[in-house]
RNA sequence: GGGGUGUUAGCUCAGCUGGUUCAGAGCACCUGCCUUACAAGCAGGGGGUCACUGGUUCGAAUCCAGUACGCCCCA
């Protein structure tokens, strides 16, 4: 038979997703028998293509569901997209522009023809990708939040809270891109570092006497002067007390504007005194609200002046800037130009400078969802994982803002609000509905269908991905189906921090807004992942490997384990591809261990000789399998997975192998094969939901296998009881064979070259039973129990026995008298600082029982080992 | 500016309720091995005043306060 020495992840990858497909292991359908267990996932964007922080995202998902399904319950991953409108609807411009088609030119119609046929060329591809990791989503779930039934619920909701009043229209702050005309979000906004000028403008004071003089007011923006409506200063100014309750006049147009009051106001920035104009600016708009100051609009949609500015009407911010930095130093009403270092907003898309507009939007309001939402993570009903977010979620939580929900795009869920001819608005699910209702409280029944003017506007997308529990299992069009009813509510959301907020905290004040139950229980927020240099992954930087590359080269199975194996919850993941190299030689060493057992032939008429051993490691496989479970239940993967690593690689196979390996090319008793075998398939098991691949392919290689029998679908080991006595003792065992090792190493013994081994014990039971070990791993010939020290020999100390190894004369008498006196100064010293904690008359009293116990003990170990090394040394 | 969070080996991180032989992994490093399961490996080794300063305690990497530096969120 030849395996190849080296596991190769190709061939076996897709064969066994193709298999676990047929076999419909990942479809799940409600089970009264069985307890559900459920996670929907984040749904990716359909313009995504899977990245670094997928990969570790869906790896938590699949571990998580992969474990449940094999501890027997009925696990259902439902998988997804959403529509992201404005990637998406800026993915369909860019493509129609290459055909040579202006999205100004299309029909929403047109449009929404072009931007789904798109969707369905790319919208899918993500989805393919993950299944190259491994995910076991249950793909006949598959959803998307614009598809028929999601957009139904979105509408539904927003008539629905509308009509509850937690909807209405107002004005807010838009970035406006005045080139491509339209409002962006913040994510599509480029900061772009420039060296800008301040301008000092002159702005008279009003006063009754006859002597003019001027209040100085920095602006970065002076062609906005025409828009003020008031100067602001910082009431603990003494520059401008003597301003209070005054009045200025805008330098040009001679208007007159009052000087207000407010704490905002930074003294030492500019000259203290900041114009406020509320329409072109956030927090002059903030500002504008507090004082109840008027705001006036001067530009139009293409960045010109309008009639509102009366002066430069028509022109270009930036001419109008030009011209009026001109009139204003003619006037001598410029004192000066400063530079200054300030951030310049952009347009990712057009490059044009970003114009802060007031439009009108759609809102939802939050305080009254906020609250149980809060409180479901406050009193733990809903965990994070973790913890510390619990104090990040309840300062939003406690300062939410309401929800801007319209975006001035096509691509999206069209908001249901009807205008009538009199610029008033109906809301209602469907234009038929809403002639009804625009009739009834129009009074005029001759208005028709034609008559209404739907909202050009869509609603955002977090407005359909925060129904995405409810919404997948038809929660709204048929609230109490089956399954909705069976997997509601869900158990765990795996998700990064960055949407804890955008998206997480919306779907718990959706749960129970529409279900009066919260969305999932357990929240496990994952890391960032950041390149060796800590700078996120992006495209734009080009320091994100391609995950497809890195499966190709590693393997799924090693990319995962690699992607875990530093990812604490909640912590940054610092991606180095040494992590998935570890990954792909932790597969190897796997596929290594399973070569050794699949080649050997038995010997039936062998003896047992590995009782000890086979005994040793169910015991330990049973201690680690109850850490593993611990790190589980508390998820912590990362460390789980390292219980695993360390499991199989240090106990399994440096140890447990190596105990009961027969000699070259040797065969092996039936019965320690048969242990072996079994001890083999309870590792594939708790390996398999971290390397579902490479587990199953092992496990079929393993044994002839029945139709259903896959380890996909085996039973998750049981917790059981282990022998710490066989534990310690062994672990004492392995202590002696690695210091024969390290005497080897030092003394430059060959490994081939038997040593014999001297043992000077109380209770000869704790090595008896561990010969043959003791001889196999580290290479003894004799081993012989003694009563008196031996001479000429190398001596050490384990747990108080004493060994010795026979040096036949040929010993560095000196510097093992070094190495013993420097144990024993080392030795003395430690006893001296137990000592000392003893005679401290609080420690004892203060201290527990068991505490002290322990420290009496330590007492008595480091004063029979002075003993002992006293005696080695004389005996030199 | 407000809030959050972190600082432990060269690097990335564990260390859970303050107390198990005087702090653990992995990677990197050093030494010796191609010993037929595995060089993507084996055996062994070195490396830390737990950011700093104070406090609480019989006892602090762990709790508290302050300082310094870093990151995140909000404005």
């Amino acid at each position: 038979m030849s395996i190849s020495t080296k596991y190769n992840p190709k061939e076996v990858e897709k064969k066994w997703y193709d298999s676990w497909m047929e076999r419909g292991f990942f479809h799940s359908e409600p089970n009264p028998n069985k307890e559900p267990y459920t996670i929907v996932i984040p749904p990716p964007n359909v313009t995504g293509v899977l990245h670094m922080g997928h990969m570790l995202n869906n790896t938590i998902q699949d571990v998580l569901i992969r474990r449940a399904r094999m501890q027997g319950k009925e696990a259902c991953w439902v998988p997804g997209t959403d529509h992201a409108s404005i990637a998406t609807e800026a993915k369909v411009v860019a493509m129609l522009k290459e055909k040579g088609i202006n999205k100004s030119d299309l029909t929403r119609e047109e449009f929404l023809k072009y931007a789904w046929e798109w969707k369905e060329k790319y919208g899918g591809i993500i989805l393919e990708q993950l299944k190259k990791l491994g995910a076991s989503c249950d793909w006949d779930r598959t959803r998307f939040t614009m598809e028929e039934d999601l957009s139904a619920a979105v509408i539904e909701v927003f008539v629905d809270l509308y009509r509850k009043g937690q909807i209405y229209r107002g004005v807010r702050m838009v970035n406006w891109d005045p080139q491509g005309q339209t409002a962006l979000s913040d994510e599509e906004v480029i900061p772009k570092d420039t060296m800008a000028k301040m301008y000092h403008l002159k702005y008279e004071v009003v006063a009754d006497g006859a002597e003019k003089t001027y209040l100085t007011v920095a602006t970065s923006r002076p062609e906005t002067i025409m828009a003020d409506v008031a100067v602001a200063v910082n009431p603990n100014d003494e520059r401008y007390t003597h301003l209070h309750g005054k009045s200025v006049r805008i330098p040009l147009l001679g208007k007159e504007i009052p000087v207000i009051l407010d704490e905002y106001v930074s003294i030492e920035f500019g000259t203290g005194a900041l114009k406020v104009t509320p329409a072109h600016d956030l927090n002059d708009y903030e500002l504008g609200q507090k004082h109840r100051l008027p705001t006036i609009d001067i530009l139009n949609n293409d960045g010109t002046l309008n009639e509102q500015a009366q002066l430069y009407v028509g022109q270009d911010r930036f001419e109008a800037r030009r011209n009026i930095v001109k009139d204003l130093k003619e006037a001598d009403l410029l004192a000066k130009i400063e530079e200054y270092a300030s951030v310049l907003q952009t347009s990712e898309r057009t490059g044009a400078v970003i114009e802060p507009r007031l439009s009108m939007q759609w809102w939802c309001k939050m305080d009254k969802m906020a609250k149980p939402a809060l409180e479901a993570v406050m009193n733990d009903e809903i965990r994070l994982h973790p913890p510390k977010f619990k104090n990040m979620y309840r300062a939003w939580m406690e300062n939410v803002h309401d929800w801007c929900i319209s975006r001035q795009l096509w691509w999206g869920q069209q908001i249901p609000a009807y205008y009538l001819p009199d610029g008033s608005f109906v809301v209602a699910a469907t234009a038929e509905e809403a002639l009804k209702l625009a009739r009834k409280e129009s009074g005029n029944d001759n208005l028709q269908l034609s008559d209404l003017r739907q909202d050009e506007d869509v609603l955002d997308t977090w407005f359909s991905s925060w129904l995405w529990p409810i919404s997948v299992f038809d929660g709204f069009k048929d609230p109490d189906n089956k399954d909705v009813l069976y997997y509601y509510p869900t158990n765990d959301l795996v998700t990064a921090p960055e949407i804890l907020f955008f998206w997480v905290a919306r779907m718990i004040m959706a749960g129970y807004e529409f279900r009066n139950e919260l969305p999932f229980k357990n929240v496990y927020l994952t890391g960032i992942v950041r390149d060796a240099q800590g700078r996120k992954m992006s495209k734009s930087l080009g320091n994100s490997p391609d995950p497809l590359d890195l499966i190709d080269q590693y393997g799924a199975d090693g990319v995962r384990a690699g992607m875990l194996f530093s990812s604490p919850a909640g912590n940054d993941l610092l991606f180095d591809e040494k992590l998935v190299e570890q990954g792909r030689n932790f597969s190897n060493k796997i596929w290594n261990a399973f070569r050794l057992i699949k080649g050997w032939e038995v010997d039936e008429s062998l003896p047992f000789p590995n009782e000890v051993a086979v005994k040793w490691f169910e015991s330990r496989f049973n201690e680690a399998f109850v850490q593993i479970e611990d790190h589980f239940s508390k998820f912590r993967i990362s460390d789980a997975l390292l219980a695993v690593y360390k499991l199989v690689w240090d106990d399994f196979c440096s140890s447990y192998l190596e105990m009961i390996k027969p000699a070259y090319q040797q065969p092996i008793d039936k019965q320690t094969l048969e242990a072996t075998t079994a001890i083999l398939e309870k590792v594939l098991k708790v390996l398999h939901p971290f390397m579902p691949f490479i587990t199953e392919e092992i496990w079929h290689e393993l044994k002839e296998r029945k139709p259903k029998e896959y380890l996909i679908v085996a039973p998750w080991p049981k917790k059981d009881k282990f022998d710490k006595d066989i534990i310690e003792k062994m672990e004492n065992v392995l202590n002696v064979v690695g210091t024969v090792r390290n005497i080897r190493n030092s003394k430059n013994i060959a490994n081939s070259k038997q040593l014999d081994l001297y043992i000077k014990v109380m209770n000869q039971d704790n090595y008896e039973p561990f010969h043959s070990i003791l001889s196999k791993l580290a290479n003894l010939g004799e081993i012989r129990f003694v009563q008196e020290n031996v001479e000429g020999a190398i001596s050490f100390i384990v747990a108080g026995d004493e060994f010795f190894i026979p040096m036949e004369g040929n010993i560095d008498v000196a510097a093992e008298r070094e190495r013993l006196q420097k144990e024993l100064e080392y030795t003395k010293g430690f006893l001296a600082s137990v000592d000392k904690k003893l005679s401290n008359e609080r420690f004892v009293s203060g201290a527990p029982e068991a505490v002290i116990a322990n420290e009496r003990k330590k007492k008595a170990d480091a004063e029979a080992k002075i003993h002992a090394i006293e005696q080695s040394l004389a005996s030199l």
